[in-house]
Formats: C-alpha cells, sequence, structure tokens
DNA sequence: GAGTTTGAAACT
DNA sequence: CAGTTTCAAACTC
C-alpha cells in the first residue's frame, strides 16, 4: 500500500530525472501513467480531455492510498505539460510531513465527523495542496481565461497570463509548476525546483499563506533574479494585479479567525465565494490567495494542509479523481463517477464535517472537471442569478459549480444506495435526483443544494440524510411568494428549507435553512433573519454555540447505520426497509408517525428503537416494540385497540409464527418467502401500507417475541438487521448464561434511550421473575440488552460503526449458516 | 390565508 | 434531568 506512494515519491524526488532514474522500471510505470511527453505540449487542452476524468485503477485496496496515489497520478496527468516530476517534488517532503498533522487535526477538530474527515482527509489531501496538478483545474473556475491563454497567439500573454495565475496559487509548488511551464531548459527546472523548496519552507515558517501579495512580491523579486525576461515582466504585473485584487478580500482575510476547522471551511468557501467574482474579472487564479489570506494564523504552517484549500476551485478536478478513486469500491459507480467528473469535488468539502454551513460548500466548491455541465448551466444561471439571487450569485460559474456539485452529490446518492442498500429507502430517490439534476435550473439549486452535500458527508461518514428526494422538484420553484406553498407542494421534498421564520431571526434550530446548515435565500419568508452571508460572523458565532451545547446539532439527522447488510435492505422489510434511521429518533405522541411532524417519516425513514414514539405507524418502518411492549400488548390485548391497531392479533405463539411468515424477512431461507408479502406491502399506497403496517404492528412485535422466545429458531434477521443494537441481541444469545445476565436492564435502558422517555424494564422484569423461564421473558431481557447500543449516534460514528459492521456480518454469517 | 396542531428546540 | 415554554413546520379549514 505504502510503496506506490514511496515509489512515486522517490521518483518525483529526483525531478531532474536522471537517466538511470528515467530507465528504471519504475520510472517507465510512472511514465505510462503519466506521460509527460514535453514541458509545453498541450498545456491545456488535456486538461479538458475526457481521460482527465479517469480515475486510475483501484490496484491498491486501500483508499486512503488509493486516493493519494490515484489523485496524484491523474493528477500528473492531466498536468501532463507542467513537468509533473517537478511537481510533488517541491511540497512532497511538507506533505509528508504534515499528511500526519492534517490528519489529526482533522481527527481532533470534529469529533463527530472524525470518519468522514478522515476518510477525506486523503481525498483532500494535501497533495491536492500541493501538487500543481491543481492548475489543471484552475480552467475550470476562470474556464474563460484559459480559454483566452489557449486562443493567445501570443506566448509572451499566455506566459504573463499564467504567470499570474502562479502567483495566486497558494501552492508554491504549483508556482514552481508553473514556472517550469514557461521554461524550456533543464536548468529552470532545478531552479524552480530550488526555489520551490525555499518558498515551501519560508511558508513553513512564515506567514506567506497568509500573504498572497507578499507572496506574490516575493515570486517577483525571485522571478527577476533567477527567471527569464518574460517571467519578470509577468511577475511585476502580477503583483500589482494581485494587489488590486486582493485588496479586498484581503481586509476582510484575518477577520475570521476562530480557528475552528469548521469555520476555516466556512472561511474558505467565502473566499472562494469571492474568487469566483475575482474569476469574473479573468482573476480566477488569486482564489488561492485570498483563501489563504483568510486562513487563520493558527493553520497558516500548514497552510496546505487547511481544508479551505480543498473547497478551492483547483481541487475540484483532482479532488474527484480521489473520490473517484474510491468509487472504486464498487465499479459500476466508479464509471459513473467518472462520467460526472469533478463534480466529486463536492467532497472536497465535506471533510468540513457536520458543523460547516453547507452553503458555503456551494461556493466554495468549484466544479471543476464538469466543464461541460458547468458551461452549460452557467449560460442558465447568468440568466437568472441576479434575478434571483441578486446579492448572492456573483458569478455564474459558482452556481454552476454548485449545480455540478448537486448532480455529484446525487451521483453519490446513487453510490450509497449502491454501495449501502440499506440506504435505499432513506434515499428512495437518489437516481431520480440524479436526473433531476440534470434539468436544474434555479439558482437557487446551488444554494440549496446542502441537503446533496449533506448526503455526501453521510454518505463518507456512512451517513446518510434522507431528505433528498424531491429536493430537485422544490428547488425548481423559483417563487418567493409560494415559499409556503412550496413548501407544501414538496412536502415529498421535505429536503428544501426555506423557512418562515419570524422570531428565531433564522439562529436556531427551529429555522430549518439554519438547521440544514444553509443560509436563508431570498425565497425565504423570515423575517429579521441573521442567516446570511453578511452575518457570517453571527451565523457562526451562533453555530459554535449551539454546537457547544450539541456537537451534533448539525449534523444529519438521518443516519446510516453501517451496519446494515444487504440482507436487510432490500427485502421490503415494514419495521426497518432501511438501515437509514433517525439520529435521535422521533418523540410523536399524536401523529402516530404519519405526518411531517414525525421527523423520521418527514425523513422517509423508519423509526427505531431510538424513537420514543407512541403508536407507531410510521409506514417507513416502525419502531421495534419493546419486548415490554409487546408483553403488555400480549398480555392486554385491548391496548392494540385502543392504539388503533385492528384487534387482529391473538397472542398465541402459533399466531404469532404465521404473522411472522407476514414480515418480510431477510433471512437467506426466508426471504424468498417474506419478500412475496413485502412485495404487495409494497404494491400499497402509502396510506394504505402505513394502515397495514399499523395493522401489523402486533405482529412485528410478535415476531420479536418468537425469535426470542425460541432460541433454536431461525436467526431473527430481519428484524434484527434493521438495527445493529438488534444484533447485539444475537450476540447476546452467544453469550454464556452468567454473561448474558450481567448487563443489567437498567443499564441498557438507560443507554438504549438517548431520550430518557422509554420504556422502563422494571416492569418487564417483574414479570420475567413472574415468569421465570418463559421464553417471552428471555427474550425481553434480551431485547433489553439488545437495545443498549440501539442508538449511538451520539458517539462518533464511524467509530462503533467498523466494528458493528464486522461484529454484524459475522454474526450474519455465522446465524445464517445456522 | 388564518388558525390549529404538533413536536423539536430551547429554556428553566 | 424533567418539565415547561418557545418556535416554526405541518396541517386543517
Amino acid at each position: 500500500m505504502d510503496s506506490p506512494e514511496g515509489d512515486r515519491i522517490a521518483s518525483t524526488s529526483s525531478p531532474a530525472s536522471s537517466p538511470a532514474v528515467q530507465e528504471s522500471p519504475f520510472f517507465n510505470y510512472l511514465s505510462n501513467l503519466s506521460p509527460i511527453k514535453s514541458v509545453k505540449a498541450s498545456r491545456y487542452a488535456p486538461r479538458f480531455s475526457a481521460h482527465d476524468f479517469n480515475a486510475p485503477s483501484p490496484v491498491f485496496t486501500s483508499p486512503h492510498i488509493d486516493l493519494q496515489r490515484g489523485s496524484s497520478l491523474l493528477k500528473r496527468d492531466e498536468n501532463q505539460a507542467a513537468g509533473p516530476e517537478i511537481q510533488g517534488q517541491s511540497g512532497r517532503k511538507l506533505k509528508d510531513g504534515l499528511i500526519a498533522s492534517y490528519q489529526k487535526e482533522i481527527q481532533l477538530s470534529s469529533p463527530s465527523s472524525v470518519c468522514v474527515d478522515d476518510y477525506l482527509a486523503d481525498a483532500v489531501d494535501l497533495e491536492d495542496s500541493i501538487n500543481p496538478a491543481n492548475l489543471c483545474v484552475q480552467p475550470t473556475i476562470g474556464a474563460p481565461q484559459f480559454a483566452k491563454v489557449e486562443e493567445a497567439n501570443d506566448n509572451k500573454t499566455r506566459d504573463v497570463v499564467k504567470t499570474c495565475s502562479v502567483r495566486a496559487e497558494e501552492d508554491l509548488t504549483v508556482q514552481s509548476m508553473n514556472m517550469v511551464e514557461t521554461t524550456d531548459n533543464q536548468e529552470s527546472y532545478n531552479e524552480v525546483l530550488e526555489f520551490t523548496s525555499g518558498m515551501v519552507n519560508d511558508n513553513v515558517e512564515s506567514d506567506i499563506f497568509q500573504d498572497p501579495l507578499s507572496r506574490a512580491e516575493h515570486n517577483d523579486q525571485y522571478m527577476a533574479q533567477n527567471a527569464g525576461s518574460q517571467h519578470k515582466k509577468g511577475d511585476g504585473n502580477c503583483a500589482e494585479r494581485l494587489r488590486e485584487i486582493l485588496s479586498e478580500p484581503v481586509k476582510e482575510a484575518n477577520q475570521h479567525q476562530c480557528g475552528t476547522r469548521r469555520h476555516l471551511q466556512f472561511e474558505a468557501a467565502m473566499a472562494s465565494k469571492r474568487t469566483a467574482i475575482c474569476s469574473s474579472h479573468n482573476d480566477c487564479n488569486l482564489t488561492h490567495n485570498t483563501i489563504n489570506s483568510e486562513l487563520p494564523s493558527g493553520h497558516a504552517n500548514t497552510g496546505s494542509l487547511v481544508p479551505p484549500h480543498l473547497s478551492g476551485i483547483r481541487h475540484a478536478v483532482s479532488y474527484h479523481q480521489d473520490i473517484t478513486s474510491q468509487s472504486c469500491v464498487t465499479p459500476p459507480e466508479f464509471a459513473r463517477s467518472n462520467q460526472k467528473g469533478g463534480n466529486h469535488s463536492i467532497s472536497s468539502s465535506v471533510p468540513s464535517g457536520i458543523g460547516l454551513h453547507l452553503n458555503t460548500i456551494g461556493r466554495s466548491v468549484f466544479m471543476g472537471s464538469d466543464m461541460v455541465t458547468s458551461k452549460k448551466i452557467s449560460g442558465y444561471l447568468s440568466s437568472q442569478d441576479e434575478k434571483l439571487m441578486p446579492g448572492r450569485s456573483h458569478d455564474t460559474a459558482k452556481d454552476s459549480d454548485s449545480t455540478s456539485i448537486l448532480a455529484v452529490a446525487s451521483e453519490i446518492c446513487v453510490h450509497v444506495g449502491d454501495d449501502q442498500p440499506g440506504s435505499q429507502a432513506a434515499l428512495p430517490t437518489s437516481s431520480d435526483i440524479s436526473q433531476s439534476t440534470k434539468t436544474l435550473k434555479s439558482p437557487l439549486d446551488s444554494q440549496r443544494m446542502t441537503l446533496y452535500e449533506q448526503q455526501v458527508v453521510q454518505y463518507e461518514g456512512k451517513i446518510v440524510a434522507s431528505n433528498n428526494a424531491d429536493l430537485v422538484e422544490e428547488l425548481n420553484q423559483e417563487s418567493p411568494k409560494k415559499k409556503r406553498k412550496k413548501a407544501t407542494d414538496s412536502s415529498e421534498s421535505d429536503g428544501c428549507k426555506r423557512c418562515n421564520c419570524k422570531r428565531s431571526k433564522c439562529l436556531k434550530l427551529y429555522c430549518e435553512c439554519f438547521a440544514a446548515g444553509v443560509y436563508c435565500v431570498d425565497s425565504c419568508a423570515c423575517q429579521n433573519c441573521f442567516n446570511k452571508p453578511e452575518y457570517e460572523d453571527t451565523v457562526l458565532d451562533t453555530r459554535q454555540q449551539i454546537e457547544s451545547r450539541n456537537p451534533l446539532a448539525f449534523a444529519p439527522k438521518i443516519v446510516q447505520h453501517a451496519t446494515h447488510s444487504s440482507l436487510v435492505v432490500d427485502d421490503g422489510n415494514r419495521t426497518t426497509p432501511s438501515s437509514a434511521r433517525h439520529k435521535r429518533g422521533c418523540n410523536c405522541k399524536k401523529s402516530k408517525c404519519l405526518k411531517k411532524y414525525c421527523e423520521c417519516y418527514q425523513a422517509n425513514v423508519g423509526c427505531s428503537d431510538g424513537c420514543r414514539c407512541d403508536s407507531c405507524c410510521n409506514p417507513f418502518g416502525k419502531k421495534p416494540e419493546s419486548i415490554y411492549e409487546s408483553a403488555e400488548r400480549w398480555r392486554n390485548p385491548s391496548h392494540a385497540i385502543k392504539d388503533g391497531t385492528t384487534n387482529q392479533f391473538s397472542p398465541t405463539w402459533e399466531e404469532l409464527a404465521d404473522l411472522r411468515l407476514l414480515t418480510p424477512s431477510s433471512h437467506p431461507h426466508l426471504g424468498m418467502l417474506a419478500s412475496s408479502s413485502s412485495a404487495n406491502v409494497r404494491d400499497f399506497s402509502k396510506g394504505a401500507l402505513a394502515e397495514f403496517q399499523c395493522q401489523s404492528s402486533l405482529q412485528s412485535s410478535a415476531t420479536y417475541l418468537r425469535w426470542h422466545s425460541s432460541p433454536t429458531n431461525l436467526t431473527p434477521q430481519h428484524e434484527f438487521g434493521s438495527d445493529s443494537a438488534l444484533f447485539d441481541i444475537l450476540k447476546d444469545d452467544n453469550l454464556p448464561e452468567p454473561l448474558k445476565d450481567s448487563p443489567t436492564p437498567t443499564k441498557a435502558v438507560k443507554i438504549s434511550s438517548p431520550n430518557k422517555k422509554r420504556v422502563s424494564p422494571p416492569q418487564f422484569r417483574s414479570q420475567e421473575s413472574r415468569s421465570g423461564s418463559s421464553p417471552c421473558l428471555r427474550s425481553g431481557r434480551k431485547f433489553i440488552l439488545q437495545a443498549v447500543p440501539s442508538f449511538p449516534p451520539l458517539t462518533p460514528y464511524c467509530n462503533s460503526k467498523g466494528s458493528n459492521t464486522e461484529i454484524e456480518s459475522d454474526h450474519l454469517g455465522s446465524t445464517s449458516d445456522q
């Protein structure tokens, strides 16, 4: 795993490419990967070629390594004209030394998003920030510029433009690369390398990252001394140009130095936004300077490591490749990913973590690779941006980028669905979204894509947000007058948040926009709204306050339980149609989880034992009835009537056994039988389904009872599959009897009821004591135990994910063989 | 569109 | 931590 990276580094460490190295097999290998014919050969054209988006073959299994490696290789390929051999070297040392620290920072910065960040850390990758290949993303941002450059016949003009671009690059390596590009002789390469090396060191130790202007000047000096005349010419202009362009951004640069990574990303996003403006003035390449200028001093030394880079324009393409590499896990999706190309750049923002104000993603992430899409959309958006969002849509690139991101996100959603069938219910229309995104028209899309972004985040962290289904539809509803109407019309598309806040100033979680991590838009009907870019500081402060109370306050409410295998997902299990669950669970008392008052229902996910809802009839999956409730219901069938459920249930074990057949099972042996019934269920309309499930609520609970009452029975995977916690029951079954008894129900209940309102087990225990060895009691105890880890969303998701998944899969394997 | 219902968020 | 209040979305008319 490491060897490729190391090899690559080693190979690139000798940019001069000594004959020995060049003739080495490894060098040949690298050459094949990214044949660099000539320094000046087709500098830009190749960048837009389709192969730029081809992901490296999944030679290596490690996502992380692959990401870096693949991205670097691709980047090199993309940047073939830029002398890739050099690109990595200048920053190599810095990168190697900082990767660890960066990842560490990521982990520390957002406990809840550790998994996501960690997962993306590589993708976001230092290499990306260091790698000159990032240049290949520039065209994405400043496509007009590059087109201009490409069309320019005057080499000097082109060089000047490029040099300016180089100046704008925060990555010194990039600068050196461009310098190299403008230089034909090998000596210049060496000089550049030396210079770059020095610059890297300087930047590491100085605030040069924070001051693009000084950097530009620095470069100017250096160029004047070391570079050719054309460089001099361009450099001087560049410095001035930079000064002009950056004057405003720099003013704002140091305003926000909260130091939190999330904040940084937000800043970066804003910087990118400003950069987009610059791009419109053919100064797109200054973006990263702007970004850097906003980096908190604390991050200055690790400038290239700071996520803002990731959300920068340049990274779009290269990062998309990273994502693509990730997609190698699912080859079919991988191909799709490639098609989407830079859309994956959205993920670059993902590392932001849960708290990221997601609007910024759209701004910060310039979709780079999806040039075609961007261009297509930009034309349309440009005509509407100012119309619909005069204060925000400063350039079409931004929106087009966002739109592309949306498409990417949707694409990723598809991945999620494929990768994790369990998410299908949570993301029922991921494919639809993908299609819908193709026709996105409104600039609001860029503002409202955050749910998709969330999905990306969730995907990265095995967290899946629902609510994306009909977002596009609502997004297309542009009339502010119909805000409320829209929300109603798009009831299915609960993803879109157009708040109507009157008293919260849109700075509380009451505000759906704020809660979703997006700024309010003009279409919102809110009053006295502070959730706007103008009040960025206020928003961020408020967010921090809220997060201080609840670190996961801005986390997606719908989480993908990583434990769910395909066994559970597609079986139409009424109780748990999907592994996606509401993070905290609902607390419905009257709506029976049949209305959008219920967050679970609203998210199109089933209730789980994390919910405290009463009389749950959630058509997407009812809350597993506690053993106590089941027992109560069993003892007092009238309760079913009281709850609105029919009294079809007869508390006899025989009938329960029959009822069990009605519960679709993911069990390999039961699945077919169960699927038939589940298929019928799926044919029901939603309401009918709800009713059906409501009526069968007892059946489900009965199933539970039956399972636990008959240890020798087939494993109740279909029920357990819905919730990883349920597998603990099975695990418990495997425990020696003494161990089984050891966990006290009290403890279990405590843990299992994050909201502290779940049914307490004491009653059940009393029942158990009465029943003695009754299977029912036994199962009840187990159920309580299993409920312990039921919904651990408050803990870093990935922490328990892996182990749970392993355990679950192992257990499934073992139990299914039973 | 106004008023009511509902449940999450915030507060005490 | 439990109860209460506030809030805004969802819903009804």
